[in-house]
This record gives structure tokens, C-alpha cells and sequence, in this order.
DNA sequence: GTCTATATGTTGATAGAC
DNA sequence: GTCTATCAACATATAGAC
């Protein structure tokens, strides 16, 4: 992570202290301690990385966190609880099994994009402590609501019937989760026109298609 | 990994020698070994971790590989290898450009499959060494390569063409490689099964179709 | 080829001065 | 709240006997 614009270190900084370095704020750290673990992974990033990254010396960094697992701990309750969050008002917004299922795909794609880095963590806990395998209980819980939905939309006729929904429930958020290997804030690509083409492409997939779906259905030229 | 049917052990273990344990060939402890790396991740497991899975001792285990950063490099050398090697035959069989991205789609799924172990450890290779930056940069040009496929097809009008091709090609590859995260060898879904899946959710999405395709194109019920 | 023992470096975390 | 100094545990890797 260099210092490029929209760096999270620009968000750390609350004000400068008296003495030698600066103060943080516990968010903006934890945003910086997050970018690190991206970079290095969790197991390969070192609390003297992490505290280098924040400016501080890795004592004064321990007077801010209890340890690592800690960090991690807080990392991925911030994703799980927006991801929670967008799926509690998916279902509660009702409507058809199809619709909630598409506002699920948009809704995880968007909290995806807007808080990359935390679930960017959270996609690549392994279970090796108890905080990891804590964080894996609550995702497997999230990703069963989810295939719930598409299985709900799959009993009523809605999606296509010749594919196991759990299999299109994972290839599908397979295919949002993968988001996080590559997106970047910056890119050329807004989160808007990612959203949009995610759910364009679940729906519809490549073929070509005129702008009234209702037209014929030709494959190729 | 515990010993299930078809675990790795029994691959590796070629025949007794007269001493204590067993002897072991190269590719059976490299299987065993990468096991332990997915499933510690790579900073996770330690040397200790990986002779104790191959029933040595870390000596005797340093006495069949140099040391941690060979074990992953002969392991991704398999994954990249592999992945190469579709590519070209994918490429070499011609066609229309469509035709060849849906060949590359399966191709690339199927060895997935069939190299679970070493396309997982490769796609989460993050940069650390420069073991790891060479397997990074191989892995790009592969990414181009599939990138050029999706391009050549959306050039000839032969897929839809409102999604930037860059796009669809990392969403429609990251929904590929999600297969690492849940698929194993002994589930419900069979590999022709999933790799059917993959290409039919690609090509059409989620929406119902009758089994002609040509048929009007009617959505939800 | 395998073992026990050990060298050597790194890591997460703490002590205590300022 | 930050620092320097340091510890105990653990990691990679090697030495040398059998």
C-alpha cells in the first residue's frame, strides 16, 4: 500500500500530538492494519509491519490493541455486520424470490465494493484460531441465507430449474466474492457500473440479447 | 486433511524401507504437503507442520526438499503448467472466438477440478516472495489470455456487448476459480456436473429457458 | 534416510523510563 | 502515549550420529 489518493492513512490521522508522532483514531488504524493484512496476509504480516505502517513503534502501537487476533477480530466484524446488515434489508424488503435474490446479488456486490478491505479479510480467514473459525461460523451462516433465496426462487419457477441451487448459489456470490481480487477505488470501473454488470451477467449471462428482453431468443450471430 | 478415502497418504507412500518408517515418493509428499499449506495457508504452516503430515521428522523431511519456498514453487509450477497447457490446446482447436471462450471456460474449470489442490494454493499466492511475484506474473499472462478470448468474442458480435469485455472476463473467470473455496472431491456434485453448471451459467444466467433455445424468451413465470 | 540436538533468526508481546 | 530494550516462544534450517 503506497500513499496514493484516498489512502486510508489520510483518514488515521485525528490530530498531531504534542510530542514526536502523531495521534490516530482507533477506526483510522484499524483501516491501515487492514490494508497491511491484505498485502502480506494475515499470518504473513508481523505487528512490527502493522505498526511501522500506523507510524508508531510496535510498543506504542500495543498501547492502542490488545494484539493481533484482536485487530483481525474487529476487521471482520465490521464486514459480517454489513453484510448482515444488507441482507436483513433485502428479505425484509419482500417481493418476489427472484427480486429479493437480485437485490441480494447488488446488495452484497455494493457492501463488497464499499467496504473492500474488510471483506476482502474476511473471504480469506482459514480457521486456524478461534476469532478465524468464529468468523467462518457467522459467514457460513450468511451464505446459507443466501441459498436459501436462491432456492426460494428456484421453487416458485423463477430461475432455471436444471442447475442445483446450491451450485448457483455458490457459483453466483463465487462470482461476487471474486471482486475482491481485483477491485481497486480507483480503477476505471465505477461501483456502479460493476453492480450493474454482476447482476447482468447473473441474470442474463454473455449472450447477446436486444435491449426488450421479450424478443426472440437467437444465440450467436 | 485426515485420512479419508482417496486421501493423498496413499499415494504417497511407495513402499516400507527397512528402517522405521516409510519411504515416500517426491509427488506423494508434495500432495500431502500442499494439503497442509491450504489448509494452514502458506505463512500458516510451519516446516513442522509439514513433516509431521508426511510422518518424518523436520530432518528428515529437509532431507527429500530444500525447504519451504521449493515445495511452493513446485507446487504452483503444476497449477500454472496445467492452466498453460489447456490454454494452448483451447487456442490451437480454432473456431469461432465464442466457441473457443466456452471451451477455455470449461478447460480451465475442469483442471480446477482435477488440480484442486495446486490451482487453490496458486490463487492465493499474494506477492510475499519472489517465488510468489514469479507465480503472480505467470498467472497474469494467463489472465490476459483469457481477457484476449473474451475480447476477440464481444469484437465479432458473438457475445453481449454492454459489459465492458475486461469485465465479464474477471467475473466470468472469478466465478471459475470461486470453485476452490467449497468444491472437494467427494461431494454431491460430480466435476462433468459442476463444469456444466459453470458453462451454462456463463453463457445464459439464471434465467429460465426451455431446452430449445430458440424458443421466445419469456422471464420469470 | 532417518533420527536427536542445536544453531540462528524472527515474532508476538511486555517492562519500565520519559 | 511514545520510546528503547528485552524476553520467551517458535520458525527455518543444519550438524552429525546411526
Amino acid at each position: 500500500m503506497s500513499t496514493e489518493p484516498g489512502d486510508p492513512a489520510s483518514d488515521a490521522v485525528a490530530h498531531v500530538g504534542r510530542g514526536r508522532p502523531a495521534r490516530y483514531t482507533h477506526e483510522g488504524l484499524l483501516e491501515l492494519v487492514v490494508g497491511v493484512f491484505n498485502e502480506r496476509g494475515y499470518d504473513g504480516a508481523t505487528m512490527e509491519d502493522l505498526s511501522r505502517a500506523s507510524g508508531l513503534t510496535k510498543s506504542a502501537f500495543y498501547h492502542h490493541f490488545s494484539g493481533k487476533e484482536q485487530l483481525l477480530r474487529m476487521a471482520v466484524d465490521r464486514a459480517l455486520g454489513a453484510l448482515s446488515a444488507v441482507l436483513d434489508g433485502t428479505v425484509a424488503g419482500g417481493g418476489r424470490a427472484v427480486d429479493q435474490l437480485e437485490n441480494a446479488i447488488r446488495g452484497t456486490t455494493e457492501v463488497l465494493l464499499a467496504e473492500l478491505p474488510y471483506v476482502t479479510l474476511l473471504l480469506r480467514v482459514r480457521g486456524n484460531t478461534d476469532v478465524e473459525r468464529e468468523a467462518l461460523a457467522r459467514r457460513r451462516a450468511l451464505d446459507a441465507r443466501l441459498a436459501a433465496l436462491v432456492q426460494s426462487a428456484a421453487d416458485s419457477g423463477q430461475i432455471r430449474a436444471d442447475i442445483d441451487p446450491r451450485l448457483i448459489s455458490r457459483l453466483l456470490f463465487g462470482m461476487v466474492n471474486s471482486l475482491t481480487e481485483w477491485y481497486r477505488p480507483g480503477g476505471t470501473a465505477s461501483r456502479r457500473e460493476i453492480v450493474e454488470a454482476v447482476a447482468q451477467l447473473a441474470v442474463d449471462g454473455l449472450t447477446t440479447r436486444a435491449t426488450d428482453r421479450r424478443v426472440p431468443f437467437t444465440r450467436g450471430e
